[in-house]
RNA sequence: GCCGAAGUGGUGGAACUGGUAGACGCGCUGCGUUCAGGGCGCAGUGGGUGCAAGCCCGUGCGGGUUCGAGUCCCGCCUUCGGCACCA
């Protein structure tokens, strides 16, 4: 029968008790191994993974637990259908993150982390999460980073690591080189202090070479839109051409000189088709072609421009948005025209994009109308669009399709065809090449910092630079007091000499180690493939485990990596397949992004003080409450809004799951509506699931709950029962109980899912929508296989519908299960 | 500026390939249980109008296609995210 909540919980033993069920079944799962895994000999394996998380001080945050809470269901659903499932989690604790805190609370990194990591722990277990923790990855741990350098030196290997001097992005506050990717808006993404260019050496991989593959696989990956798209922007591919422009021989040089003769001006252009609008060029201030072509009496203004920009660092020139700039004096031949034209140098453009310098077309680029407005250069048309002609003047610059102008032999022809016309002319004349270019820049993985994997590299004065032998990593990061970062650019570890000054690998001469280490984003860049082998110390990932369990079935983060992380990792993989070492490219089958959660309408941050402590909500309402709540909030790839009171329409539905169970009848015939009912939540919850859309799966849930506890009906246990293993998946504990409330001795993960049965779920009355000329006029409760002339009658038979329909109609559409719509 | 996503009650959000807009939850209102509170149960809850049956309006704004539009098309507005002097 239905019982009420009796209302004391002190008399009544059989009220939900969450923190009693939970502790119960978290201490079970452990003796029983549960969520132990069967790697080698498990059936349907699939792996189920999230990104890991940076063990904080402060503890696990909801969003964590929101991210972790998503995966959780979907692993465990995949368990009830079948799939032996790897649902692993370790810790990303290396970085600038962690030794900046270590730093400001004056503590070792090395003492700090491993008690984060307990907290982290005991925070997760108590979330009731299916992670096998044997296989668990601690990034900071020699087992492991041990096998971050072997990745560094498989690149080396292959010529993919390299070490050179460049202008990097140098952060004053965290004293550290950034990635382009770690610089927003000229700022340093972790502390916000303005970044400065510095000259440094740094080791870099050659990501660049991948860009086409990367950007390509793109179009066949199972993966959240919005994440593919970020990264489409990052890689940024362009298609155009690479234009030689002779350098003129200076005027006033000595007659019969060669100088400059030799000489091309390299520019990347898009748009080949306007290069008969070309009437200048203009170099980046770095361009190594600036002093060659400089005329003296040009050299003095040149030099004082060179300066100035060198100066300014990346927040003044990105966001200084005025043309500014200087003339050489020097000129060369536009290709197509043959005329000489003047070579400028503005800091408008970039010497790391493309070639450092381009063909400027006034009339058909904005910011070359700009420049060439401002300092009175001619501005030709080349391009007519509609209703224009080839005298029509430019009051800005044209853009957009068109005919050619003013073009020579290439007039009348369109855009389209004019770039690929001109391209193929220039060739023959070997003044340009089709190129493709890409916005991605080479990633530089060096870390003037402590807290990271030392790069396993070794200088010495006869051999040069060697890399250390795979059979003697790990260099191991060494543990010492004194590690933070000064103003040299030189890393704290070449302050510790012991560690410092080795033996040459190769000829045993004294020699010296590299100090930088890596990227954070390389730990975290092969991660998925360590988990399946994390308990093996002779190899970085075994082939058959890997054989068998990646590529990863299912990826879930955040889409604040959709850009790094997510673009390293699937570099490395490329990297590692061409290598031999996996015989697949790209790592995550599927990803989908989860979304952020917000408090009250309003981002949680600490200066606010609206943080979701995790603990406390638990505390208060058990972890299956919490769970299921953080998943009703919204859509699970949109994230949602946490509201506390919200929370109490999970638990209630939590408390109802409880006493029905408990308080059904054993045996008895389910009534037939109820069973209907079941059918169709058992197959919406299985597709919402499938899907992420958990909010609508809990929501189905619900309405059968409501269903089964209409007025004073009795329950059955054939009524809920299954229920019980619909739910399992978003609160396992309580499902657990009631399982084995319900006799079953091993686990409801162990079960399989509901049978669905079609026959059972279908209707065997539905309500007709019954409009007139499109409007909601009634509607007809009719049997669900009545005929177009069957509904015509019912509605015909409705008063309200009857008013409306007169004579005869003029035509009658009718949807079965639906609608009649009768237009008169 | 370019690319992408989204605008639905008091509120978080439902609505499959165009087919009864507002599922489910929170909040609110009333009733019951209770000394009371909480809890629990029952009923109601988009706006307007009407004694009522009902009628009119309603998914950011303006047009359109269609028997029928939250959903499709055209033109705007707003918010959020990515890229951004990228040639």
């Amino acid at each position: 029968m239905t019982a009420s909540i009796p209302d004391s919980p002190i008399d009544e033993p059989l009220a939900y008790d969450p923190a009693a069920v939970e502790l119960k079944w978290q201490r079970r799962w452990q003796e029983r191994g549960t969520h132990a895994v069967d790697l080698r000999g498990g059936e349907r394996p699939f792996y189920a993974l999230m990104m890991f998380p940076y063990p904080s001080a402060e503890g696990l945050h909801v969003g964590n637990l929101f991210a972790f809470t998503g995966n959780d269901i979907y692993g465990r659903f995949q368990r009830l259908q079948g799939h032996t499932v790897f649902e692993p989690l370790g810790y990303d604790a290396f970085g600038i993150h962690s030794e900046n805190y270590a730093l400001k609370v004056g503590e070792h990194p090395m003492r700090l982390i491993p008690r984060n990591i307990a907290n982290f722990r005991r925070q997760l277990d108590r979330a009731g999460l299916m992670i096998d923790w044997r296989y668990q990855v601690d990034t900071t741990d020699p087992s492991y980073y041990r096998w971050t350098q072997w990745v560094f030196l498989q690149l080396f290997k292959r010529g993919l690591a390299f070490k050179k001097r460049a202008a990097v992005n140098w952060c004053p506050n965290d004293m550290t080189v950034l990635a382009n990717e770690q610089v927003i808006a000229g700022q340093c993404e972790r502390c916000g202090a303005v970044v400065e260019q510095r000259l440094l050496e740094q080791w870099f991989f050659r990501i660049t070479d991948y860009a086409g593959r990367l950007l390509d696989n793109l179009d066949w990956l199972d993966w959240s839109e919005t994440t593919k798209t970020a990264q489409r922007n990052w890689i940024g591919r362009s298609t155009g051409a690479r234009v030689r422009f002779p350098v003129e021989p200076k005027a006033g040089a000595a007659p019969g000189s060669t100088a400059n003769n030799d000489v091309a001006i390299e520019v990347f252009t898009t748009r080949p088709d306007t290069i008969f609008g070309a009437t200048y060029l203009v170099l980046a201030p770095e361009h190594p072609l600036v002093a060659p072509v400089t005329t003296d009496a040009q050299r003095g203004e040149v030099a004082a421009y060179r300066e100035q920009a060198g100066k300014q660092d990346l927040v003044a020139r990105k966001v200084n948005k005025e043309k500014t700039g200087v003339f050489t004096g020097g000129y060369a031949t536009n290709p197509a025209t043959g005329a000489p034209i003047p070579i400028w140098v503005a800091d408008y453009v970039l010497m790391e994009y493309g070639t450092g310098a381009i063909m400027a077309v006034p009339g058909h680029d904005e910011r070359d109308f700009e420049f060439a407005t401002l300092f009175e250069l001619p501005i030709p048309r080349v391009v007519a669009g509609e209703g224009d002609d080839a005298s029509t003047p430019l009051a800005e610059a044209y853009t957009g399709d068109g005919r050619l102008v003013n073009s020579g032999e290439f007039d009348g022809l369109d855009v389209d065809a004019a770039i690929e016309r001109i391209t193929a002319w220039l060739a023959e004349r070997e003044a340009a090449d089709a190129q493709i270019n890409y916005r991605l820049h080479d990633w530089c993985i060096s870390r003037q910092r402590y807290w990271g994997p030392p790069i396993p590299i070794v200088y010495c004065d006869a051999c040069g630079t060697v890399p250390v032998p795979e059979d003697q990593l790990p260099v191991v990061l060494p543990d010492i007091p004194d590690f933070r970062p000064d103003d040299t650019g030189i890393s704290p570890l070449a302050r510790h000499e012991e560690w410092y000054f080795t033996s040459c690998p190769s000829c045993g001469a004294k020699a010296r180690r590299e100090t930088d280490v890596s990227d954070t984003f390389l730990d975290s860049a092969w991660y998925f493939l360590r988990y399946p082998s994390a308990d093996r110390d002779d190899v970085p990932f075994d082939p058959a485990l890997t054989k068998k369990w990646l590529p990863v079935d299912s990826y879930i983060g955040g889409n604040e990596h959709a850009v790094l992380h997510l673009l390293y990792s699937r570099f490395i993989t490329m990297v590692l397949h061409d290598a031999g070492h996996l015989d697949f490219e790209e790592p995550f089958t599927r990803f989908r992004a989860h979304g952020l959660i917000i408090r009250d309408g309003a981002k949680m941050s600490k200066s606010k003080g609206n943080v979701v402590n995790p603990d406390d909500f638990m505390d208060q309402w058990g972890a299956d409450a919490f769970r299921t709540f953080l998943m009703f909030l919204g859509p699970y790839e949109q994230g949602g809004d946490f509201r506390d009171q919200g929370i109490s329409g999970v638990r209630r539905f939590l408390d109802r799951l409880w006493s029905s169970a408990r308080d059904c009848t054993p045996s008895g015939e389910p009534d037939a509506a109820v069973l209907r009912k079941l059918h169709q939540t058992i197959r919406k919850v299985g597709e919402d699931t499938a899907r992420l859309s958990y909010n609508t799966a809990i929501a189905a849930m619900m309405e059968y709950m409501n269903v089964l506890r209409t007025g004073e009906r009795t329950v059955h246990r054939a009524e809920v029962e299954p229920l019980v293993v619909l739910v399992a998946s978003f609160a396992p504990h309580v499902a657990e109980e009631l399982w084995e409330l319900f006799g079953h001795t091993t686990s409801v993960f162990d079960a399989s899912w509901p049978v669905f049965d079609p026959a059972l779920a279908t209707e065997d009355f539905v309500t007709l929508a019954v409009q007139v000329n499109g409007k909601l006029r009634g509607t007809i409760k009719v049997a669900a296989t009545v005929t177009q002339e069957e509904a015509m009658a019912h509605a015909r038979a409705d008063a309200g519908v009857a008013k409306f329909v007169t004579g005869a109609p003029r035509k009658v559409i009718f949807v079965p299960g639906r609608l009649l719509n009768i237009v008169v």
